[in-house]
DNA sequence: CGATAAACGAGACGGTACGTCTGGTCTTGTG
DNA sequence: CACAAGACCAGACGTACCGTCTCGTTTATCG
């Protein structure tokens, strides 16, 4: 056995995002991104990307996975209230920039796409949970947060707003409206 | 002049709702929906539905408008939590059925076509909007709400739980979920 | 109804003779003639060439044999085996040429598709043998031809040698050839 | 040195052969068969079918000939033209089965690829035709046939209409057709 | 008998063309 | 003069083979 071709592999993910213009402000949508333009730019052939991927949507999200995944830290050093703040807004700074974009289409593909969805879902959104949910719980060992609601939907009180937002394009992702949304979230969650 | 033909108009919005599938469980993607298959159900030529919407998401918008924006109304005679528990619950109950599928869709579409983004906004965001800011600005009023927060993002708090997991699959859209969403954006906007 | 254009019709046959390389001695060859090809050529859609052909080996035939058939008449003013040397000559030179590898080739596609046989018999191989047969009847009527055998088969004694040489490369197709041809098809058809 | 392996070589041809359906009326034709199939029908790398063959063509012709060439001979013990229609009906009857349809794409193969057509002539047609050269040059030691033309040229006025019959598919290879045609020939050749 | 070099199977790869599909435009004739 | 009918160009789709090219892995001489 020989295996798949590592150079290939990377050349496509690097050629998808490059095409998709992350990073920049440039580049076209994942819709208008064709599989012939992905693999021209690599150098690869068609049949190449499709024996290993089946769908554009899978190539983007695993070239957006493999490299964009911005580590969006929770900080064990600060105290809960501020680390929350912290946060939410590393990540509204996130979406804010082309990575936004990206991520408002690949929730898009998946609206056609269960097998994008599951991907979508498995490689960033469960990360993204995650933080906010670990966060939460230490906030509910501290006894600040309340406890009879699950964790990872408190979690969510968080993210709603910031996708509601990115996706409906309705407003900007500014730092006050990170702040903002932080404040509500902890009003709504926080024992009284 | 002549004018444009108001019994193409009707046959073309309803081929599309027919061929999506509104109503039934059944019924295409609007991204498999092709504007052939519609002139073809409506007896109508493919020339005639550009002349007048440009855009196949321009013709599921306005079909989907013109026919299926179901009343979500908020109710006065009601004291104002229970009103909002009642509002949140219709909103979650039509959003549980075919229709949720479709606005899922509506903003997919929305991600790459400015112009249905905005029909989007005109025809469905802000009119279900305004139902739940005219039901903050009445907490206001009572003084049961802060009002040192701007009124349409607290109205938010309620929406976009339920637009997350619409349009992430975040599980399913029941009642209980409904009773959450209200109770956890009623504690982060209540005066305390 | 409005019908099918001319125009492209035109550049479409025109363009497959210049790839081709009929007249000139450069050219493809009809295997090696893409469909594709063609389309470029023409300034034309893939899709308009399939709705009207449906196959490579179509286009060719149409093309060769609505510019191309040459005619090699019989001449009834010669008398009969003056007319068949002269005949078998006119045959021989045309084979001799571009069009020969043609004909050649459009035999090779006759062998995997059905359809283009039925095209070839139809357009080419009955035209040039019904000048042959009428000839060889004249010859009957005249006394000087064998009566007891069917004419068609008669005729095929003139193209049989010409198109197994030009099939099988077996040798040139020179005027001596014709001419031996001629002198041999005579002996076995005269009356003794 | 290793050398190569002999049972390769017989699993490759034997595919071949079974692949076209040689021997049964069923199978595909030379186009249609890939040289994948063959790879894996018999158990082998493409790479060693390259190695050892370089064109598809090459490997069909080398399956066919190595065991499917019949022998049509020739006979001593008969009188001239006796001998000739003997051997003319046994070619006509081998033509008009499967060899038939596989000798008649080969040659189609050989109007595109000449090294096919090389093979082609000094694996089957040579072989062919030295046995009618040798039959008439018999007739023209015993006197019987005009021997101021060239052997090879009267013995094609036996092959020619059966291989036009075969390409052309111009009617049914039948052993009326074999009598005629060896009669013909006969009445083409003879001394007068 | 163990080294060595060929031939091998497996199958990924860059290419290229296939025939299909849809989008959006344009033309012609009818009501 | 808006319309249906539908042909048209453009170009991406996903598939199929091509012929080349690694890779380890036999395997059969030869040192």
């Amino acid at each position: 056995m020989v295996g798949r071709s590592e150079e290939s592999r990377q050349a496509i993910l690097h050629s998808t995002l490059t095409l998709l213009g992350v990073g920049e402000s440039e580049g076209t949508t994942i819709q208008r991104l064709t599989v012939e333009a992905i693999a021209k730019h690599a150098g690869v052939s068609k049949a190449t990307i499709y024996r290993w991927w089946g769908t554009k949507a899978a190539v983007v999200i695993d070239a957006f996975a493999s490299e964009y995944v911005r580590h969006t830290p929770v900080r064990d050093d600060l105290p809960f209230e501020e680390a929350l703040r912290e946060h939410v807004l590393s990540v509204v700074r996130q979406y804010a920039g082309p990575d936004g974009r990206l991520v408002a289409q690949l929730v898009a593909e998946s609206q056609y796409d269960s097998a994008a969805l599951q991907e979508f879902h498995d490689r960033f959104w469960t990360a993204r949970r995650t933080a906010a949910i670990t966060l939460v719980r230490r906030g509910m060992d501290e006894g600040v947060v309340r406890s009879d609601v699950d964790a990872g939907m408190l979690a969510n009180l968080v993210y709603a707003p910031v996708y509601l937002r990115l996706l409906l394009h309705d407003g900007e992702l500014t730092d006050d409206f990170a702040a903002l949304v932080a404040e509500l979230a902890l009003a709504g969650i926080r024992v009284r």
